[in-house]
DNA sequence: AGACACCCTGAAGTTACTATAGGGTCAAGG
DNA sequence: CCTTGACCCTATAGTAACTTCAGGGTGTCT
């Protein structure tokens, strides 16, 4: 029956480990399944499982837990309007953009960084710890 | 003077907080300073300002605090082969790369995943949480 | 003397888990 | 009946690189 699913196989069919479950359940994002009466095992069903694999599709999209907390509430009342549903996407994609431009400034400067040494002189004439020590900052 | 310095003044110099200061102390990365006998207050000098400036390109150029232990060793340990130097840099840049790709690929998942909704109908219609409630798994 | 800027320490909070300690449950095999 | 192994439970600590907070001392100006 795959309407009382344990920890266990509930991990396996979402490719959660089992210590992840517990923990969504702790930080309240996956909704607390029954327990069993006598050995207080927790009892998951189908919506549970969907519910962790919509979880682990936001995450694999790098979404933050309180992101994903977010859209699970939108999911969960439909009459609501979804404009913020859009709205958390495109500030996250954003955030994802900017996070891009930062690595590829950052890839330019490490490339042009490890030009300066090409092989076996002594640290004292590198330079590489030549340039890192320059007085100029590299910052943004 | 250049050479007694507090450490509000060396924040300034380098654009650290004060707190990063201390924290870089407890982590063995920064040297400790000398301490007023009378106050104990931390005393610092134009090496100090160096090596956090040191410090501070190395992290701009996102590095980890144990890579930067790594190359204060063998800036100041001049004798020693730069191989290491190089070798380090070319597996932090290998690691950008990676980070760079799998960032790519999230952004094209994202945009595509954002054009299923356009605007404002109800969230029951949304066509971004149909797409994360659709039963593939989006990892990689 | 009071106010304010600066310094000190030690501990807790951040994110999303992972790992560890210490223990209960359950089914099968000897 | 007892043990072994796989599974479940809780609570706590560790990860990276800081930031924030609580609680208190110091130095200078008015």
């Amino acid at each position: 029956m795959s309407n009382s699913i344990k920890i266990g196989e509930l991990a396996k069919q979402t490719g959660c480990s089992v210590e992840t479950i517990r923990f969504y359940e702790k930080e309240e994002i996956l909704t607390p399944p029954q327990r069993s009466a006598e050995n207080n095992y927790r009892i998951y069903n189908r919506n549970h499982v969907e519910q962790l694999l919509f979880i682990r599709r936001c995450r694999s999209l790098d979404m933050s837990l309180d992101e994903i907390k977010r859209l699970l509430h939108l999911r969960s009342t439909p009459q609501e309007d979804c404009t913020e549903v859009s709205d958390l996407l495109d500030t996250h994609i954003n955030q994802i953009d900017e996070h891009l431009s930062d690595l590829e400034h950052l890839k330019q400067q490490l490339e042009s960084l490890r030009q300066r040494c090409n092989g076996a002189h002594s640290a004292e004439q590198c330079g590489i710890l030549q340039e890192l020590n320059s007085t100029k900052t590299t910052d943004s």
